[in-house]
DNA sequence: TATGTTAATGCAAACGTTTGCGCACCCATA
DNA sequence: TATGGGTGCGCAAACGTTTGCATTAACATA
């Protein structure tokens, strides 16, 4: 019995009260005292129950048609919105879900957003973005104030591979699904790509160009994209058998461009000889370039690079760089999917955890070994 | 003593989600039912009134401290969080700001979000963002399921010269306040930065290292950023008594990447010379680069380019682009307290529109004309 | 005519808060 | 002992919905 009230009120109906010149008023603006269920009651010269049920496409029925259509043109004529805080309170739904972000300016995620806004917006739920910067504490009174917002349920792009927060969500019995990202726990729903695989393609086609010296620039270790795409990484090396050189591998401990460049200085300070990275992602790969700029060194020729991701404008740098494309938008809009299903699935399809397949993109920045 | 006459409640068959998730028992409250006042009052044997007074600062003072230490330690342990539906129905106040953006993936606005979440946030209220896609239908339908939602106020950053949504809001008393971009109606409060003086920063620019043939890629006329920018290009020209040449400007429909690449070819397709390009925005001197690198053109050797909004990973391309800055973090923030003055400014200080001042940065997109 | 049956609508009780009002104390003052 | 003024707290109404139940009218059946 899910009825969401999809009222499609073209508000280019008369304005209810047009003060003019009520532009630049200072204190307390209450002018929109909103339009009741009482209110259209009064006019239509019926209870305010007939007006709710003749709105309410389920119980649309109970009432007769002639009622119905004047009471309709009425609540439309007057600007009739329901209001949420009534409905919430009566029937327990908020129609709202908690999105949280690690770091919004990370181009991967706007994308992600898009495809959720609009899995949600369509099933006529609403989502309450946050970007909680990374930071546990931060996400901890995030969460708390979603809660207190009534959310339904939460999607986690910010997830640790051990994450009290997900867990006392979900000891609480709110709905959450994690996006990207997973816990160690796989009890938690998710939605990723298969970072192994994605780190496999990338190494195996450096392999094929001919390197051997493969250095890793590796994510933070507690985040699962970067402990599993290190693990493909090493699985791609091994299968080929290729020895692994623990110098090779530098873990950053944040997943943005300087954490790249500052990888690729320890890299080289090192003194290990290699001739290509698989970078943890495309920032990494860009803090390269720009470590490398430094330093004179020239990519795809001294150095090749793979990125990860195919972030928005990774294809307009120069070198254009070859990295693992995952289908963002879709990422998010099965997780959108997968939490509806958690919410509102009557048991009948149980909503299940999706791993979607990356995809080897090569361009400039990689080349064969000479 | 509270007599319970109706304690029987307890199970009203209600569809129980039997979720997949479900760990472990433990925690302040079993999964779903919330904590009501009237729970933490039944379990400190006081009336839910009190208990209201000592949650909320302003009547804390109204209630005895042993009492008072006694319902926090009791409201704590059960893990009370005010339900906001209770709390809006009754106060009509949600806390809550709706956020229309025109396009997500644009890394201008991460930034701008980023800097109005922290202000909001620091405020006790909460954001709920969407993102508009440029179209108009969908702006109309976020905006009526926000004031369904009772935000109470609007941050628009999709504004358009002549916005109807915009004018519709502020008839209904909804307070607004605009971001980035302007209507042509001044009544409407904004923040954004002064895009005629910017664009006078990178003519003048161009002018001073020798170019006179400068083409100026202007982004859509109805939006006031696109719409000004080119009237500071016209005045920069003007003041240095360069006469305009009318088909070295090109007019692009949106504001991305492809749509500049399209206007530099159309520029090229023209047969007019020029040395130089002011870009409408950085996504448009990246589409130049693109359009550039296929005819095998070098920047800045064979043309100077200047860019707009100095966005994020704009100074990661080669060559990194010689832009104009704006503040978009503080742009945010600032936004966010203009509303925040209109919503509670209790008519002391009036809120008023900010123009934030831009800078120009020089980097390696631009040559001396040689 | 009496009796069900059904369809259409009204009535009122929640849901969780905040808050004006009033009651019962306590303590001081006269 | 009466008066009076605080304090500290409980009571109950109100906010806008939804919805089980009661009520009415109309109509069919016995």
């Amino acid at each position: 019995m899910v009825d969401k009230k999809k009222k499609k009120s073209s508000s280019k109906t008369g304005p209810i009260k047009t003060s003019p010149n009520k532009i630049g008023k200072s204190g307390p603006n209450k002018a929109g005292k909103s339009v009741t269920l009482k209110d259209v009651a009064l006019s239509a010269d019926v209870h305010l129950s007939t007006v709710s049920r003749v709105l309410n496409p389920s119980n649309r029925k109970m009432i007769s048609d002639d009622v119905a259509v004047r009471v309709r043109e009425i609540a439309d004529e007057m600007g009739y919105r329901a209001n949420l805080f009534g409905y919430g309170l009566r029937t327990k739904k908020s129609n709202t879900i908690g999105v949280i972000i690690p770091d919004l300016t990370n181009p991967v995620f706007p994308p992600i957003i898009r495809g959720m806004e609009h899995a949600f917006r369509e099933s006529g739920y609403t989502s309450i973005l946050s970007d909680s910067n990374e930071s546990v504490e931060e996400e901890r009174t995030i969460v708390a104030q979603m809660q207190s917002r009534q959310v339904e349920g939460l999607v986690l792009a910010s997830a640790h591979r051990a994450d009290k927060i997900v867990e006392e969500a979900m000891e609480q019995g709110l709905p959450v699904v994690l996006i990207n990202r997973t816990t160690d726990d796989k009890r938690v729903l998710y939605v990723t790509n298969d970072d192994h695989r994605g780190a496999q393609l990338a190494v195996d086609h450096l392999i094929d160009l001919g390197h051997r010296k493969i250095a890793h620039l590796a994510g933070p270790q507690f985040i699962s994209n970067g402990f599993n795409r290190r693990k493909g990484y090493l699985a791609a090396l091994k299968r080929r058998n290729i020895e692994v050189n623990k110098k090779l591998i530098v873990t950053c401990d944040t997943f943005d461009t300087e954490a790249g460049a500052k990888g690729f200085e320890k890299l080289m300070s090192q003194g290990e000889d290699f001739s290509a990275i698989f970078a943890g992602n495309d920032a990494f790969a860009l803090g390269c370039y720009q470590a490398m700029k430094k330093r004179g060194l020239k990519c795809p020729d001294d150095i090749s690079i793979v990125g990860y991701n195919d972030m928005p404008l990774v294809n307009l740098v120069q070198p254009r760089i070859s990295t693992v494309r995952i289908d963002l938008y879709k990422m998010g809009s099965s997780a959108a999917k997968v939490l509806l299903g958690i919410i509102d699935g009557e048991g009948e399809v149980s909503p299940v955890s999706t791993i979607l397949e990356p995809e080897l993109i090569v361009r400039d920045s990689t080349a064969r070994l000479s």
